[in-house]
DNA sequence: CTGTGTGCAAACTCTTTGCATAAGT
DNA sequence: ACTTATGCAAAGAGTTTGCACACAG
């Protein structure tokens, strides 16, 4: 599940290089978004909820509010750092993969992770009605814990 | 757009054949849930929210609050006769086509479609990790309108 | 009658907003 | 200094819940 199912997702890991990141997207290095963008993108891919970023900085001792939290994965998506990923649920999710790619959901602990690229495509696309463009394809498979009753 | 993208779907109408359809899923045939389903079956697929289908329902003059909205989704949903749609959003959406299909999402103003049968196709599925299964897969192809500026 | 369903209002979860304070350049 | 970000607390949207009353069988 740590394989390389990245393509070429953020390898960003030092802190000049987050820096540079956020400048390179307009967004000022304040300490939150440099905090922020190292949990982020320092470890590979992750698919977090606005909640689970929170309590990890917290965790971490990084002093941020919750509104800071989603100022920032806005900003971050908007940029194209984060993309929002639409699986089922109240909750966001962000994936700090940002290439084509699916996703596998788990029903039981709303848990989210990427199918491994070339395991799955989407066959014929459909002809979008009239006046329409199709913006993305997502595909998400979800999941149910097999259990031995 | 109102073309037959429906196989078997739901094609009571009549008040008894509701009477009958809410009796054999072990629900008592209510004045509300008399109403509300034949709001919901008597006109072809459709996809509502809580929200909408009260409107619906106050518009055509039957008393409902909110929360029997709401349960009367779940049980719906539960009984087979409705299928939860995870599009994007905060809200959820019920799709009283209860068949293997995907959908179309409009971005811009929120509303789901079917995907026409046989217009699109999941390729190849993908294998599940370990200890888990596939309880469905769910295509949403998401639009854009198109504008000439 | 008896039990299930319904309505109302309050509670809850997730997310957004307004405004004073703090931090970046 | 001057501008943009942050934190807090309050507001908002959507959904759920608890309990008294109403209705179906």
């Amino acid at each position: 599940m740590d394989r390389d199912q990245q393509t070429h997702a953020h390898a960003a890991v030092t802190r000049p290089e987050v820096r540079t990141m956020l400048r390179q997207s307009g967004l000022r290095p304040t300490r939150q978004r440099m905090a922020l963008a190292e949990i982020l993108f320092a470890h590979g891919n992750r698919h977090i909820s606005a909640e689970s970023l929170h309590d990890e900085a917290v965790t971490r001792r990084v002093p941020v509010s919750l509104a800071t939290i989603y100022n920032t994965l806005h900003q971050f998506t908007e940029a194209g750092l984060l993309r929002e990923v639409a699986v089922d649920g109240s909750k966001t999710y962000f994936d700090t993969n940002t290439d084509d790619h699916h996703h596998f959901f788990v029903e039981d602990d709303n848990e989210v992770m990427d199918i491994p690229p070339g395991q799955m495509g989407v066959g014929r696309t459909p002809e979008p009605p009239d006046g329409y463009e199709i913006s993305r394809i997502d595909v998400v498979v979800r999941l149910r814990r097999i259990r031995r009753d």
